[in-house]
DNA sequence: CCTTGAACCTGGGCGC
DNA sequence: TGCGCCCAGGTTCAAG
């Protein structure tokens, strides 16, 4: 489920075998994911250490001490398994360590650091996930980054920001939610969470939380107020799963969640005092769950 | 510029 | 049991 939350659970996962680690050895076993993998994959990577480990937006970046940063986007199914070693210096021997290799598990980073030896596995069915390089310097103006709009966690994000983006959209709530150039990382799950929380239609057009009358400021800060409070939940959610056991198999970036609205088409609205039936529609392509009787 | 829809790819679930 | 269809967390590209 690789929404911001998930990348950001799966970057807290990652971080304390990967921070401060030296990349022993990268096997990549195919050409490409969504894109060819860069040029010289490996040699870039083999023998440098990982700096820190950071996240914009869905995308996960790993800065080398060279100046390099390795770009990770998840896609829809891509993710990270960590196996740390045991203590001893048997290569190959880790906790949850799986006996095979599976079939989608593209990359496997061989790294050396806080935590000893560690495999930590990339794995993605469907291959939409991708990885690119650049340079330091270069990162803002990077192709995939440019452009996004504010982290919804960060102070950025104001109904103020909002109203300005806003203003010119004769797109729904739900597209413009989804416009990566407007807020970063929200996807088709927090999106339709958000809108629910903020008990505004999905079908609404964006342009009109701002020209309606009324004061458009204090809906709009309803409105960002529900997403930094659905996307802080979900982290913590995540958070905890990590906490706890990780996942029973080791993988990052999935766990368990129950949403208010989201895949709950003929559920009773969990709104107190609403009793209305959560509907499921179809925009741009993408199912919108929403409770027509409170969300307007 | 803006908006929509198809494409990318695999696997799971459902109806017949 | 098997086949065909629909659906799935995202992004990008082409066409209107």
């Amino acid at each position: 489920m690789p929404e911001l939350p998930e990348v950001e659970t799966v970057r807290r996962g990652l971080a304390p075998a990967m921070e401060g680690a030296r990349v022993e050895k990268l096997e990549q076993r195919r050409p490409d994911l969504r894109f060819p993998f860069p040029e010289r994959f490996s040699a870039r990577l083999e023998g440098r250490t990982i700096r820190s480990l950071r996240r914009r937006a869905k995308y996960l970046l790993f800065e080398l001490d060279d100046d390099a940063v390795l770009i990770a986007h998840l896609g829809m199914s891509g993710s990270f398994q960590v196996e740390t070693g045991n203590g001893a210096d048997t290569p190959g021997d880790f906790h949850h360590a799986r006996s095979t290799l599976a079939s989608h598990d593209h990359v496997i980073f061989h790294v050396d650091g806080p935590m000893g030896r560690a495999r930590i596995i990339y794995n993605d069915p469907r291959r939409f996930g991708f990885m690119l390089m650049t340079r330091r310097d270069e990162l803002d103006d990077h192709p995939t980054l440019r452009g996004l709009g504010p982290e919804p966690t960060g102070n950025t994000l104001s109904a103020e920001v909002l109203a300005e983006r806003f203003a010119a959209k004769s797109a729904p709530l739900k597209a413009a939610l989804l416009d990566q150039r407007i807020i970063a990382g929200l996807g088709n799950i927090y999106v339709c969470e958000a809108l629910w929380r903020a008990g505004l239609s999905p079908r609404r057009r964006a342009a009109t939380l701002v020209t309606a009358g009324g004061r458009p400021l204090l809906r709009l800060e309803k409105l960002v107020q529900s997403i930094r409070g659905v996307i802080a939940d979900a982290i913590d959610a995540g958070g905890s799963s990590l906490r706890d056991h990780r996942q029973t198999d080791g993988t990052l970036g999935y766990f368990q969640h129950r949403f208010d609205v989201y895949d709950r088409e003929g559920d009773r609205c969990r709104r107190e005092d609403c009793g209305g039936t959560i509907r499921r529609i179809v925009q741009s392509g993408r199912s919108t769950f929403f409770c027509p009787a409170c969300q307007r």
